[in-house]
DNA sequence: TTGAAGAGGTGTGGCACGAC
DNA sequence: GTCGTGCCACACCTCTTCAA
């Protein structure tokens, strides 16, 4: 299953203004929208997170080019950005400083490189599992492909790694602002619950080799 | 346990303004 | 005319409380 992604439809939108010759304001404007609506300071706010147009707003763009919804689908889906191979890191690694950027993106140097189908999101990498704490969903040397520009829902698998620098591999019970329950892949590991504030980063577990 | 109601928080679009 | 930013209004959502 493929998620809408922030970029994708805001891709769409400037494909669908290009179309029809006109810039991002000037759809606006054609769509009865204020100028500002689409423009790039409205698509993620200071503090970095996403901003999406209403369904309202895209309609309104949709009915001003006289674009049906199929064909507005096709922009969002045309040319997808496939990665062919992600960096490599050992989960065992992974809690250690230098590997991580403040988003929860592969940085530094120490990665290896592996080839995998294909993923979408450019910020993809993989770990290599050590230890059987994960039996039965993953065993040891097992790869798994984390996708940090994935959304997450409740039932996802995901890697945490919390302020503490411990990383873990767990199933999501629940997020809300004021915790967040994991549930453990293994029986015999108790389940865990963290504050918000203990969390530096949760990514979502895209693919495993099995 | 469930549903209703209210409070408070969140997020998108519009307005004003400035730069080019 | 276009683009960018800051601020604000208001609709919507989430959470809490309370009664049945």
């Amino acid at each position: 299953m493929h998620m809408l992604t922030h970029d994708q439809i805001w891709t769409a939108l400037d494909r669908l203004a290009e179309r029809a010759g006109l810039s991002a304001s000037g759809l606006a404007k054609r769509s009865g929208l204020d100028p500002t609506t689409f423009n790039k300071s409205k698509r993620i706010t200071n503090d970095g997170r996403e901003r999406w147009p209403s369904t309202e707003s895209v309609a309104k763009a949709l009915a001003a080019t006289n674009t049906a919804i199929d064909t507005f689908v096709q922009l969002i889906t045309d040319r997808p950005r496939v990665v062919q191979s992600v960096p490599l890191l050992g989960l065992a690694q992974a809690g250690a400083g230098g590997f991580f950027d403040d988003g929860g993106f592969p940085a530094g140097k120490g990665w290896e490189e592996v080839g995998l189908p294909s993923v979408n999101d450019e910020h993809a990498y993989a770990l290599e599992i050590s230890g059987d704490s994960m039996k039965p969903a993953y065993r040891d040397g097992d790869i798994i492909v984390v996708s940090p520009g994935t959304a997450i829902r409740r039932g996802d698998r995901v890697v945490v790694k919390t302020t503490g620098g411990e990383v873990m591999v767990k199933e999501l019970k629940r997020r809300t602002t004021k915790i967040v329950e994991l549930a453990s892949l293994n029986p015999s590991h108790a389940d865990r619950t963290l504050a918000p504030a203990d969390v530096e980063w949760i990514a979502r577990i895209v693919w495993a080799s099995q």
